[in-house]
DNA sequence: CTCTTTATAGTCGTCATGACTATTAAAGGG
DNA sequence: CCCTTTAATAGTCATGACGACTATAAAGAG
């Protein structure tokens, strides 16, 4: 029952003897997306080798001996971003992909993550001299790396556009009834960037009151920064600035009306 | 960047030299859950062999060569079940669980299912003669299967703990929003059966006419039985019979409230 | 100052929800 | 056969959340 090596060992499936499993490679690949000029991006790296050299692929890479698939999603990010500091960034792992015949070398199985992070390039905001810029950098070897918009992230290396779009169902449907819209804001907004959060995720257009008044009626989600306030572009009257609470599910959940929100 | 073996090379993170990465053991762990009498259960198998000789774990194995993990979870839970049909049952990838030390031996990287199996032991009632009861089996080797209640499932072999209970997290959460529940239901169910499901999971007692009405509100949730009425406990009104409808999302969703529902 | 833009406050009707009561259809005991 | 018990189902009602909408406040542009 537990001997899957056809060779008439019994293991219990565990046991020491090599011949009773299949050694696998197994990598982490990386949705890292991004919330710029109001529309989702995913930093894609273009691959220098074969198979699909040329192509856009998600960053990604091997497990190291002594760490776990986090901690090889967070090395990779900070890696292939060149963020400084990825512990506060939000990593949720999505699923595992182990199809045989996904990589056309060899078997490997491929624990995906997705990483979101806020704005790396906010238009410069008066009132808000927030950190430089972050711009992916490719690695040592001849691979760029590039912001790309959700919609035209297409083509990609291996089974990643289906990683992508796995990536962006899991992080809309986290919206409704998690705190995870805060993950793509710097630490400090404005209601109506968190919207925007929602509205380009969603792809739907929100009612700024009423998403006000459901944001500030979830405890724990955002609280406010006293006394601050930021124009948010240029014109209007200046918002309130909030952070993240400490709250990491929303009650009661902001959910997805079939009813509200028209295509944004 | 993508050169992670330490010795210089670079292989884009998937090259094909063979000193670019480490070589894992993947397995797939099962928490097969299911409800009796009234309370949530777990198979587990008694391990027979170091490391962990004699405790319980969770029913799993290694991946075979040309599977994906779900193929092998399905075949392990044939397997460890002895259930006939195991192709509508419902596998839910949980995560995957990688830590360096999870297992005494070697690295073993695993992939984590939650299967939901209707109560492979009803009580038999009058006018539902449902197909024989199924009784798990150790395999070929010496390690014996047990259906144990959830809160007695504790101080399993490896962090099979841990999966447990975020197998139960995971399904309570799913409840809220999926058509879930009706996959630990036979084909044929009342709606008290389905509700005895929520209380179960969430620990919580529902009202029973609203627990209905939201039922019979979310489209596609469940369908009438056309004619069929059975009598649930022997005693009262028969109830009338449902199946599971084409809908896998529930809008709205059934939520757990912060104000209905004492302890069950 | 006036217009525009954006944030914020408030209103109102509708619908979902939780709590509760009433009725119906069966079994079982006398 | 009548009455109690049990469970399913129907219905009621007040509260609250929600979507749609209007009004006001605070900024910049001209």
């Amino acid at each position: 029952m537990r001997d899957h090596d056809g060779s008439g060992h019994d293991t219990d499936g565990r046991g020491y003897d090599k011949y009773a499993f299949e050694p696998f490679a197994v990598t982490v690949d990386l949705a890292v997306l991004t919330l710029r000029a109001g529309a989702l991006h995913v930093l894609l790296v273009e691959r220098g080798q074969e198979p699909y050299a040329g192509r856009w692929a998600l960053p990604g890479g091997f497990l190291l001996p002594e760490e776990s698939a986090e901690e090889a999603a967070r090395r990779e990010l900070a890696e292939e971003t060149g963020l400084a500091d990825v512990t506060g960034l939000h990593l949720e792992q999505l699923r595992t992909y182990s199809e045989p015949g996904r990589d056309p070398r060899m078997r490997v199985v491929s624990v995906a993550f997705a990483a979101l992070v806020p704005d790396p390039h906010p238009d410069p905001v008066r009132g808000d001299p927030r950190p430089a810029p972050l711009e992916p950098h490719g690695g040592g070897d001849a691979a760029q790396a590039r912001w790309t918009p959700y919609d035209a992230a297409r083509g990609l290396a291996f089974d990643h556009d289906r990683i992508v779009a796995d990536a962006r169902t899991r992080v809309g449907a986290k919206l409704e009834y998690t705190c995870l819209a805060t993950a793509f804001c710097p630490p400090e907004f404005t209601l109506g960037e968190l919207q925007q959060v929602y509205e380009t995720v969603w792809g739907t257009a929100l009612d700024r009151p009423n998403f006000r008044r459901k944001v500030l009626a979830a405890p724990g989600f955002v609280e406010p920064v006293p006394g601050a306030a930021r124009l948010t572009s240029g014109r209007g009257k200046p918002a309130a600035v909030y952070r993240a609470g400490p709250a990491t599910a929303l009650h009661p959940p902001l959910l997805r009306s079939p009813r509200e929100g028209r295509p944004a």
